[in-house]
DNA sequence: ATTGACTCTTGACCAAGGTACAGGCTTTAA
DNA sequence: TTAAAGCCTGTACCTTGGTCAAGAGTCAAT
């Protein structure tokens, strides 16, 4: 069933730009395609798995730097299982990290929304006694 | 106890360069200061913390427009308590997505740091496969 | 009172992450 | 079989989020 398609089919279905996909091939962040005699490059659903993942990783403040260390993780034959271990728990705690900050902000907005049961105008909503919350810890 | 500082100084505190603490009060995410006779501007600890709510922010894979919808939720005089709450929802909705997203890239790398129990050379760490089990949901 | 460290404004510059042509082949549908 | 639409490479350009420098005024310590 894995079928082939064009660039421009791989675009409409990740949701890119042709661009974008050519500037992340030129990146390293996507594998370079087998392409047709008549050079198009010719990609499977792979390709758009691929392409989701940096954008999620993007949405989450990673840098296509990080991105592609993510992705490369176990990549380069040069490195040894315990390496990549050590790599990944790195990321892992930057991940968790990451999720205790937002967790902060959805308590703080949660509050915010809480305490703005909808009658008045503002001047009363305390959002940045939400955000000192949200600021003192760490 | 509210002691006032020159920039330089909030830029020590807060950790950034004194370039970027002008830069966003020109984008409005900081305040305008009040200013001493010969035009210093004259911060408090207010301003260190805001700084660093961007700073989280930014890590967080917000852009600074976004930040700034966060910071001025309830700022505006023409918004009403109620359109507060619908906009609190609104972001708490982003910021939950996001720790699903995060979520389960953690558990996607706590697999393949698992799996990589620190014996022999790379090739059988199933990177990709946890990575697919990130993009196949959502 | 002067010198070195700060700060002011304005405007140029930079890096990351794209995006948009231009000029020229390829594919596809009428 | 021929147009329109799609793809190729290469290069230029754009936006976001800063960063730096010049020229001039200010502050603090000697």
């Amino acid at each position: 069933m894995s079928t082939t398609f064009s660039i421009g089919q791989l675009a409409k279905r990740a949701q890119v730009n042709i661009e974008t996909i050519r500037y992340y091939e030129r990146r390293g962040l996507l594998p370079e395609p087998p392409r047709r005699e008549s050079g198009y490059r010719q990609y499977t659903d792979a390709a758009v798995a691929r392409i989701e993942f940096i954008k999620h990783g993007k949405e989450l403040g990673f840098s296509l730097r990080e991105i592609d260390e993510l992705l490369t993780l176990r990549v380069d034959p040069e490195t040894t299982c315990e390496d990549v271990r050590v790599r990944a728990e790195r990321k892992i705690a930057d991940v968790a990290q990451k999720i205790m900050s937002l967790q902060r902000i959805e308590q703080a907005l949660t509050r915010l929304a809480a305490e703005c049961h909808g009658q008045g105008p503002i001047g009363e909503c305390p959002i940045l006694d939400a955000l000192e919350v949200v600021e003192s810890i760490n």
